[in-house]
DNA sequence: GATGAATGAGGCTTCATTCAT
DNA sequence: TATGAATGAAGCCTCATTCAT
């Protein structure tokens, strides 16, 4: 559960689940409307309780924001490493990663939208504890490809992480432009294309 | 001149240059504490006048978006244009783009931040408009792109392009973590090499 | 016990018990914060019970101020009853008197600080009943005078009473610059010497 | 005017006027419910602008408390310095005094009663700078006093004077008891002769 | 009898926008 | 054209009170 906002109410139980609710209310308003724009009456609402209620299990609107946030991100670490092996180095362990992170960007296009919007309007230090978050989800792609590719650089690998880590997020924020010209699958197999393109050279360079 | 925001002054010139002012004011006060967070009255003050005088050139505070949008694809895109040559065809030609694009992005982190967040704020037809202009700064660079290397299909043009124009644009947006790791050199260098590796390898498949 | 307040339990013991409890921890409560700013809530706490619980024995928030109000006069009056002897007739019986009631005042500044903030709090009956046990503390040293200085004519008598009445609780109320140029002792003393012109005066007149 | 309350409007006549407005409705309307129960808008609505504008002229609802009590010492201050002559060494400027001292907290009964109900509402700050305005009065009576009986100790001088201030004051706070058996030429005559047998009698011990 | 989660009316305050000067 | 005072809708949040357990 999380610390760091506090609730009048007493039962943790109860907490868990209200914010869970709360979570998943928010995330499908904010989809449609920003956080600027809904209300907390809506936030409350799409929640399915009364205002009063919901300021029984925040202290401010901000703290939904935050609830959503660290939600989205617990969600999509928990999917990742669901579903990517960091203990398998074959480079079909890595062309499965990259399938399955890619897949849950497109799952979760509309979460990591929120995330992209909304992020910069929490307070620094949430801001902070959040993007921790989103570390060690670099982390875990870095494994992989580290496990595969282990001669490279630690830039190299770093900065490929990130491309790739990027390249998914992109996939839903820029599907004005790269959901109109590819399909995911499309998408995933260019990209992965590339990848082996950067990594063979880097291979070869480091034997 | 931006032809979508009425005015009720009538003298051309002036509002030209008022509106300038309003997007210099504007642009800063956006990069503190975004749209949302900006009072008209906190806009107006930022770009020198009065908040009576602000919604002579402006119907809506949502103008102000646009008008600074408008106006930061605009100077991304007249620097882009001044300083990238759709002529030549040579690496180093690319090289050159792809340092100058960098080198843009990181000039003008503030402003891509402030596109990145508050884009999604404006109305669907305004956030068109805007994304028009994107798309053919992308145009740019894919120019530049096809020029060193013809050989490239269509859609591997199209995902390196946007790869690049990406990684661009993140070089700002994740500062907190990119420029912790590289300087903008480094950063430049080693995508620049990834990209070769890729385009190397594309062009041989295709010759 | 207080007919006036209706309470949902009916043990009436217990009814008497728990209002004590509430009274206490209201008054130090309401000593803090006033009426107005102290919530339900709080006052639950300070007694030492739920929320819930409060609302057992009480009806409106405004009782807990009738409540507090009436016990603070029931005490004062006790302790007044307790300590001053209305059948002596010498002057020294009346500097015990006077000694006493200013000590008590002493003792219970916040109390009666509580009283005069508050007291125009309540609804216009319940503060016609709090005042009816005021006037019987009046008419407790109206007695006391009246039995050391028997000449005093009605109004005289009164208004002396009022006046002594009234210093003693401004000692307490009017702390901020009485207390910083006297001390209680000197206070006392300088007021019935005082006294003691006035009614020296009085008793030649009459005589 | 005072500088202590931030106003967004910059014609400083009109905050001076506005200022006035405001501070006669709210003390109208306190007089009926008390600060704590007077909302703003109806706070807004008897200073007859809207509550926008309220807005312009103040930074929080405190803020009219403070203005409230502010003018109102002020008033009494002036309608004071107006009455009293504080050359005249005269027994009869004593009595003078004491006449149009009572007189005025007749004619503002009201105003008076909000500033005891409610100066406790204020912050801590605001409460000291109000009551050093309250000191300044206390003064005043003290100067009369003394120019009359210039033998009195400093600490006689002192109690006589707050005893005179503080009966003042009660006449209208305690008027449900005062008013009901003393008009105000009764009580001002006799607390005028109780005041003569102290001083008498003090003058001569000084002697 | 005791508890505390739930409720929603209503309070305070902000701020986009208008309009008289 | 420029100004800034005025407006009030609407937002955030509190808190007295209720009621199911």
């Amino acid at each position: 559960m999380v610390k760091h906002i506090v609730s009048s109410v007493k039962d943790e139980k109860l907490i868990e689940q209200r914010r869970e609710e709360l979570q998943k209310g928010a995330v499908s308003l904010f989809k449609q409307k920003g956080f600027h724009r809904a209300t907390t009456r809506e936030i409350a609402r799409a929640a399915g309780f009364s205002i009063g209620t919901l300021y029984e299990y925040i202290r401010k609107k901000e703290d939904v924001l935050f609830l959503v946030c660290d939600a989205i991100y617990d969600e999509v670490k928990a999917r990742m490493e669901a579903v990517i092996d960091t203990q398998e180095t074959s480079e079909e362990a890595l062309h499965q990663a990259v399938k399955s992170y890619f897949q849950l960007m497109d799952d979760m296009q509309d979460e990591v939208l929120v995330l992209y919007q909304e992020l910069k309007a929490l307070p620094k230090d949430a801001q902070e504890y959040v993007l921790d978050k989103e570390k060690e989800m670099v982390t875990l792609l870095e494994k992989v490809i580290q496990n595969s590719y282990p001669a490279l650089s630690e830039q190299e690998l770093s900065i490929i992480t990130n491309n790739i880590f990027i390249q998914g997020q992109m996939w839903g924020f820029r599907r004005w432009i790269l959901q109109k010209e590819f399909t995911l699958k499309q998408y995933t197999d260019l990209q992965f294309d590339l990848l082996k393109s950067q990594l063979g050279q880097r291979a070869k360079n480091h034997r």
